[in-house]
DNA sequence: AAAAACAACTTGTACGTACAAGTTGTTTTT
DNA sequence: AAAAACAACTTGTACGTACAAGTTGTTTTT
């Protein structure tokens, strides 16, 4: 894991002094020049940090002025691929085991296409639901491939960061993700594991993860429950198609 | 507009590219130095046209490897901001008129916060129903403020594309955006939209838009009916944040 | 025949220069 | 007093160099 990475680290240092409101929403952050000096890096460099900051939500960027503090992000920015803990508030959430980690086969009708390698390997396979102030808002089911990831099931604690995990114990690291969503009705199932009457509309959503392992993918299918909080997300892409 | 940019000029030549399958979906992309040489572009130029393809889900890049085509797009992927024209195949849409642009105030209790100068301007709105092969997917209302868009509501015709008509009438770009989604039920007015039965669930999603001009954005209200298609994106940002 | 080393390619990171062009407050001109 | 010009800042684009590090097929060694 090459956290060690210039740029990494300002983004990091800078987008844990946005949360911790050493700059304001509304402010305008040090320019890049300031920051190359502060830092004592390449401009380049600098840009790419602020790029990814945009392109996250922290930040925009406006030519001749600088860059403004957009937003903190608590809200569930739970559509970029950013996880749960690091968009929430942390004291507030809480974790509830569904089903513990376990290897298993693949199941019949999966949400996304395998590989062979994937196919092939079996799956790990866990569960759980993320409440906010005690509120069941996200039920989540996450399959990984049994692809050189020794003492998984053992190792890894549902109440944990799972990305994290990944990271720490196999230098893993998750590098993008797409995803699909659907409105749908809480079935029985869900409407009981989100504590809903059954038929409520609930978010679908299918997410595939890519890592640096190029052949290993990590899927969840994640059902959530809008009533309370939207999710979320920002993107300052830029790009004159049409609509 | 200065879409006569290097990087664009290249990014927009190479999307056209794949999605004319001259480079076709798994395949490699000319190295970043091949283009180099073809389009007589620094490698930085090439870096940046290559990572706007990769943040829109068009190409995966690995390393040691190439810049590898990933898909066309052609599924709606609708949450990316790119709209609706860009993303699906352009002959099966239709577009049926709901509400003509029209000048009015804004809403009572708008969906987005609204700055003073918006505010003070009222605003343009329209509605439309977007269908593939005559099946209705996305009930869309726009909201623009009143301000320097002289002649929109003469010249804009809805069944055309709203971002190209701002870039060419009043070099009116978009750069960015954020969405909150939500899981809904079809209200009366949704289900005769979207030709549903009334409760079904439905994604209800409040756009908005920020443009070139620094106080000036747009605002979308969307309803999608995903029982036959899902809405998906993707995004290639990397980030080693906790889930 | 299998393993190791190598060469030639690929993208990623970090350095840097130069100038264009937008923003904002100050100074000069009208 | 109002308008124009200017200076000093900002980010954006485009150029480039150098090396690290991953991938892949070939050559050499064992």
């Amino acid at each position: 894991m090459e956290t060690n990475l210039q740029y990494k680290l300002l983004y990091n240092r800078l987008k844990k002094e946005i949360l911790a409101d050493v700059y304001q929403v509304g402010s305008i952050l040090p320019s890049e020049n300031d920051l190359c000096v502060a830092s004592n890096l390449a401009r380049s460099t600098v840009r790419q940090a602020l790029s990814q900051l945009e392109s996250e939500g922290f930040i925009v960027k406006q030519k001749g002025k600088g860059s403004i503090v957009k937003s903190k992000s608590r809200a569930l920015n739970l559509l970029s691929f950013q996880g749960f803990s690091a968009m929430v508030d942390f004291e507030k959430i809480s974790t509830l085991s569904v089903q513990e980690p376990q290897i298993q086969s693949w199941p019949i009708k999966f949400f996304f296409e395998l590989n062979e390698l994937e196919r092939g390997a079996g799956c790990i396979h866990f569960s759980r639901v993320r409440s906010i102030d005690g509120q069941p808002l996200m039920y989540e089911s996450t399959f990984v491939p049994n692809l050189n990831l020794p003492q998984f099931v053992r190792q890894f604690k549902l109440n944990s960061s799972f990305f994290e995990f990944l990271a720490k114990t196999y230098q893993l690291e998750i590098t993008g993700m797409e995803q699909e969503i659907w409105a749908a009705s809480a079935d029985s199932e869900i409407a009981e594991r989100l504590q809903l009457t059954e038929g409520i509309p609930v978010l679908r959503i299918c997410r595939k993860y890519t890592t640096n392992r190029a052949h290993l993918h990590v899927y969840s299918l994640l059902f959530c429950n809008t009533s309370k909080y939207a999710m979320s997300n920002s993107s300052g892409v830029v790009n004159q198609q049409s609509i």
